[in-house]
DNA sequence: TAGGCGTGGAA
DNA sequence: TTTCCAAGCCT
């Protein structure tokens, strides 16, 4: 006897299905060209897995190649300088995975005998290594079964299965792990892991997802149901404040007043001009630039002021080799013509 | 546990 | 222009 009220309810592909039918699609539709994907190491796995972290891969991509040319081995980061590791990642963003890198490197030479662990639960006590990427780099680098869960596969769980709620919470964190482990295959892992990342960014997309393209959608609640454009749910946002921010700037044709951030707070490690909490009465302003973070806008002034004991005289041809937050090398270099 | 932590591309 | 948000981690 059919169940009327289930029988409405589309019911999920079986485990093996469901990663057979991802694994072949993958295969034809997905992305294996990616520069990851050549020449596999574990080391080249681990730099784009933490450069990847909220960060699109068209932006990845140069990075990634110029990261290679600087450091091509894991001894070879491991012995750079943190000035010559915050260079070759300025512009990236969030730098604490830039620091996060350099101490996994660290880690792996000293502690691993240069060799990164092939298991998750390993993976986790390397810097900078949370449990999506411990499942990525056992995927990606071994291609071992492990789960992944990113933006992507919450996003295209959270629709296949119905899933309500949160995205964000802890609750339906938790489920979309279960059903992430649950689905897991026992071989061809490398593929799967790349399939679900290639169909939540290529087809089960944010905005206006293309189900037609969809090797899934038979067997997807969402679809079945008319929840596509409804799921996952996310909790309205905040709006980000306005911080004031002033920097100075002492140029003489000897070069530029720089200082070394701390690493608390933002651009940490990073070279910057010296940041004041409030200008002289009589200081004279040079200049003005926005710029928005991920949690708050900047809306900085920049006052000439000598600075000499707030940090050191750097040559303006010399920049290149200091990592510089990108507003301020886009206003130094404004200087340089 | 919730907030800090960058930047740029796309709609 | 505004808004979203991307292969998350750390504290």
């Amino acid at each position: 006897m059919i169940d009327k009220t289930s029988s409405a309810i589309i019911t999920p592909l079986s485990t093996l299905k469901f990663s057979e039918t991802l694994t072949l699609w993958q295969k034809v539709h997905g992305r294996n060209d990616l520069p990851w994907q050549q020449e596999i190491t574990p080391y080249r796995v681990l730099v784009s897995e933490l450069m990847l972290q909220q960060t699109q891969v068209t932006t990845v991509i140069p990075y990634f190649e110029r990261w290679l040319q600087h450091f091509p081995t894991v001894v070879a980061l491991a012995e750079a300088s943190e000035d010559e590791v915050m260079t070759q990642w300025q512009g990236l963003g969030y730098y604490s995975r830039a620091r996060n890198l350099h101490k996994a490197a660290k880690f792996v030479v000293n502690e691993l005998n240069g060799q990164l662990p092939d298991n998750a639960e390993q993976l986790r006590e390397v810097p900078g290594v949370g449990p999506y990427t411990a499942g990525a780099i056992s995927a990606f680098a071994f291609n071992k079964p492990a789960a992944i869960v990113d933006g992507n596969v919450k996003r295209l769980f959270s629709r296949y299965f119905g899933i309500e709620g949160d995205i964000s919470s802890a609750k339906v964190n938790k489920t979309i792990w279960s059903y992430a482990e649950r689905y897991t295959p026992t071989v061809n892992n490398r593929r799967y892991a790349q399939a679900l990342l290639d169909l939540g960014a290529t087809v089960c997309t944010p905005r206006s997802p293309d189900c037609q393209q969809c090797p899934i959608r038979t067997s997807c609640n969402a679809y079945a149901t008319g929840r596509v454009d409804i799921l996952p749910e996310k909790k309205a946002k905040k709006k980000i404040p306005t911080r004031r921010g002033y920097f100075v700037l002492d140029l003489t044709t000897d070069g530029v007043i720089l200082t070394q951030r701390s690493g608390d707070g933002i651009w940490p490690r990073l070279w910057c001009l010296p940041q004041i909490l409030e200008p002289l009465e009589t200081a004279s302003i040079h200049g003005s630039f926005k710029h928005i973070f991920s949690h708050y806008k900047l809306d900085a002034t920049v006052i000439i002021e000598s600075a000499e004991q707030f940090g050191q005289r750097i040559p303006l041809e010399q920049l290149d080799n200091y990592g510089l937050p990108t507003p301020i090398r886009k206003y130094l270099n404004t200087l340089r013509v």
